[in-house]
RNA sequence: GGAGGCUUCGCCUAGUCUGGUCUAUGGCGCCGCACUGCUAAUGCGGUUUGGGGCUAUCACCCCAUCGAGGGUUCAAAUCCCUCAGCCUCCGCCA
């Protein structure tokens, strides 16, 4: 472990009682083993002798029996207390990642320029009336249907959202990652692994009945692939290209986004996801971030980088880098890709480990987005609007809509 | 939804009826060594994972681990119960 690095603030109260509880666990597993050696010694006794001789060693056993399972519940209780407070740990953060809260982030790099509507003459329209005019977007019946923050992709939209998709498959694919569709219901293990049921836990549906949770990415799904396995470490890196739908409750955000489908409770996402050996974390991380500015370069939308406080970071996350692209109607930049370095964190909680050499030991797991389908169709809306509100497609996403270079109105 | 079969240390597999001799058999693969001019072949040895002990290190020792959890018993891969997964058949839906 590092020795600039720090746990998070509600975590040090947390270190003492693990200490201790760890300590407990390993001198209860002491006595189990002792007791059981007994056993075990008596037990190959036992058949051979005879008479008194063989009273006395059943007497014996019988005493060491309750003794084992005694020692045995304590041993257990002991290593539930541990897993307890374990799993209650956060990741350690990144030294360099800045302190402080969701604002508190710090701008790495800007790319593009936004466009300047006024010298163009003419006010910018949103995403959700450009949607309109489109044909492409239906909040209304979304919300008559299944309630607020659903929505309908239609005609031009539903096109739109396969020609990214398609977009961001291929190029994942081409830089070596393995297209995958995963699973969208996961069970608590696959979840809870992940990181995604302590603070995030009011997030995310669960299914009652069956015991299952919907997965607010395909990160879960792609995270939880390899649980329990013992990958070879010459096989890494393992990158894979999730895409699957994504829930969200979005408890809590009451008010926020609440036009249009910026923040929605169901969407579509394509997902990278690497597995790679711990030293070469970080350097991955890098290579994520590369592969989402190249994604929303060949989109032609203005964005920036931003280093994520820690504040921000959740549970899993060691570091975290979000590109934002700008929302013309909103005048800044908002969310639209993520990549966090999760080092060992979720590797561990799900059994993934490399066998390098003799070694065994876990491995690093990282993931990053590609494509966000709504807000990525939110900012190409707005930020390729002409006056008469049709959408100039940018030449990188022709090919996957038949050579369509324009998005037209339609009559209503 | 109903009936049956199966799940053993990378893969395949013996063992389960009849509890203790299982410290889990054999094959394949893999690793090391020997032999061979090289390769191949052959021979010998090793090869689950986790926790702990002892060590400068290598080694060695103890415990757990036979899908998971519980039960019976002095003792469980083996007997009983619950659950999960896979397979076959029936029903239902597409």
């Amino acid at each position: 472990m590092r020795a600039s690095q720090r746990a998070r603030g509600e975590d040090v109260g947390l270190v003492d009682e693990l200490l201790a509880a760890d300590e407990r666990r390993r001198s209860s597993s002491v006595r189990f083993d002792e007791l059981r050696s007994e056993q075990k010694q008596l037990g190959k006794l036992v058949p051979k002798a005879t008479g008194d001789e063989k009273a006395e060693l059943l007497r014996r056993a019988g005493e060491l029996s309750s003794a084992v399972k005694a020692a045995d519940a304590e041993q257990n209780e002991a290593v539930a207390r541990t897993q307890e407070l374990l799993g209650r740990l956060g990741n350690l953060v990144h030294p360099d990642v800045p302190v402080g809260g969701e604002d508190d982030f710090t701008v790495l790099e800007t790319i593009g320029t936004p466009r300047d509507f006024a010298a163009e003459g003419f006010e910018p329209k949103d995403h959700l009336d450009l949607g309109r005019l489109l044909g492409a977007i239906d909040v209304e019946r979304g919300a008559k249907v299944s309630g607020s923050r659903f929505y309908y992709l239609s005609g031009v939209g539903a096109l739109l959202e396969l020609a990214l998709v398609n977009a961001a498959i291929a190029q994942a694919t081409a830089a070596g990652f393995t297209p995958m569709l995963t699973p969208a219901l996961v069970t608590p293990r696959a979840m809870e692994g992940t990181g995604f049921l302590g603070q995030a836990a009011q997030d995310v549906y669960h299914l009652e009945k069956d015991d299952l949770y919907l997965v607010g990415t395909s990160e879960v799904p792609l995270a939880a692939y390899h649980m329990d396995e013992i990958v070879d470490a010459g096989k890494l890196p393992l990158r894979y290209a999730g895409f699957s739908p994504c829930f969200r409750r979005e408890a809590g955000t009451y008010g926020k986004d609440t036009r249009g489908i910026f923040r929605v409770h169901q969407f579509d996402k394509v997902e990278m996801f690497s597995f790679v050996a711990p030293e070469e974390a970080e350097a991955e991380h890098a290579r994520l971030l590369e592969w989402e500015k190249q994604w929303l370069t060949s989109l032609e939308l203005p964005f920036q980088v931003i280093d994520v406080a820690t504040g921000d970071l959740g549970a899993s996350a060691s570091r975290k880098f979000d590109c934002e692209a700008w929302i013309p109607t909103q005048g800044k930049y908002r969310e639209l890709t993520s990549t966090s370095n999760c080092d060992e964190f979720q590797a561990r909680r799900l059994g993934v480990r490399m066998r390098d050499g003799k070694q065994v030991r876990p491995l690093a797991t990282l993931n990053g987005t590609l494509c966000a389908v709504p807000r990525t169709i939110v900012a190409l809306l707005e930020n390729h609007q002409r006056p008469d509100g049709s959408v100039r497609v940018p030449e990188a996403l022709r090919p996957y809509l038949g050579g369509r270079e324009l998005l037209e109105p339609v009559a209503p």
